[in-house]
DNA sequence: GTCTATATTAAGATAGAC
DNA sequence: GTCTATCTTAATATAGAC
């Protein structure tokens, strides 16, 4: 049993509490208690709700932005012309990575970028997109060029759609789950719940 | 200028803000300055903000339902063979039906619908599927019908997505309505953000 | 049924001792 | 850095006069 410090202990019981939850149901003592560390000490190492909201996305980001990026530089190397299916392709492997670095990371962090969207004034996605706009631009001129038919604003539309179906999928996922292997006894796990969302999203994404 | 009585005015007030901003960022005052009626009238017609919700939901749900349980019941008596178009069809008439009934009311039911699967913590979650729940199963039935090339666990995965499409996109269409403005400047309202949003899911869950 | 006034509860935040 | 105790605010809910 390795020693924890505060600061971590209270971000993995806020990311896990604010995914199951979202943000505004989610008090700092229900998160201090959780992590079992003093009320106070979330004022002293975040300085707000805010800001501890903006840390545990942070946290994430910086494993999943730079890996996306690498991703994308590499499709761009390439000689061949870019198809759609290697555009998602480049996302496989930033968000599997996050499994890596927290127990079940992909679904959590699917699920707090929903819950962003959502529940947010805008604090949130000003963060995101200021801190990490370069990447997220990135893919979406990828998608632009696997897609040379469709207007920017249709890909911004369909990317959002997408994302959708992405994160309603991922915050409803152990339910999902837990009836297709009772109804249909399908072992599904998360990888594969992905692989079934590719040809929908790819079918809606690219139709004409 | 017709009489409307406190009840009526709070439930046109609390569907609006509930839809627009979600149910835990509206506060009983906001709902009974906008309805301008006196704040202790919520409790007195309702006895909480939950049974507001629920009583908020039903208003639509009476109508909504009936109408697309009608809708299935014809189709299956009719004679000729089921197909994707004609169940997906089954929705259109209940769910313009709600415009009839109040004013925007598809968009505003939609939005409700969207927010009541993202932030309810159970008693909504129980308060819809307990009316939805046989509705639904029909529903399901008459797309595999139509589907027979699909197995019934993919139409179970694709409805699923389809779903999460829809609900996600209502429940962050103001935000995605102001990043299409401000980035694409693009004038776009709920109905024309329903039209973007049929290809898109037509092609998914038709895809082979 | 409607109103004023108030009770109650829960939340974010901070002061100050250690 | 951590803790106890407390401040402040805002929300739901209710009591009781009219």
């Amino acid at each position: 049993m390795q020693k924890i410090d505060t600061k971590t202990k209270i971000l993995n019981a806020a990311e896990q509490l604010f995914a199951e939850r979202g943000f505004a149901d989610t008090s700092l003592r229900l998160i201090t208690s959780q992590a079992e560390v003093n009320l106070a000490s979330v004022n002293y190492h975040f300085g707000s709700k805010k800001e501890l909201i903006q840390a545990v996305l942070a946290r994430y980001l910086a494993v999943f932005v730079p890996c996306l990026q690498d991703s994308l530089d590499t499709l761009n190397v390439s000689e061949k012309r870019i198809n759609q299916e290697d555009v998602f392709g480049c996302l496989i492997t930033p968000l599997l990575e996050l499994n890596t670095f927290r127990h079940h990371g992909t679904t959590v962090f699917l699920q707090l970028l929903g819950r962003g969207y959502i529940e947010s004034q805008g604090h949130l996605r000003w963060f995101i997109t200021t801190h990490y706009g370069a990447v997220m631009k990135q893919f979406n001129t990828a998608v632009q060029d696997a897609n040379p038919h469709l207007s920017s604003a249709e890909i911004f539309w369909r990317l959002h759609f997408t994302l959708g179906t992405v994160v309603f999928t991922m915050a409803s996922s152990r339910a999902l789950i837990d009836i297709a292997k009772a109804d249909f006894n399908e072992d599904v796990n998360i990888e594969g719940l992905i692989r079934r969302m590719v040809p929908f999203i790819a079918a809606g994404v690219s139709t004409a």
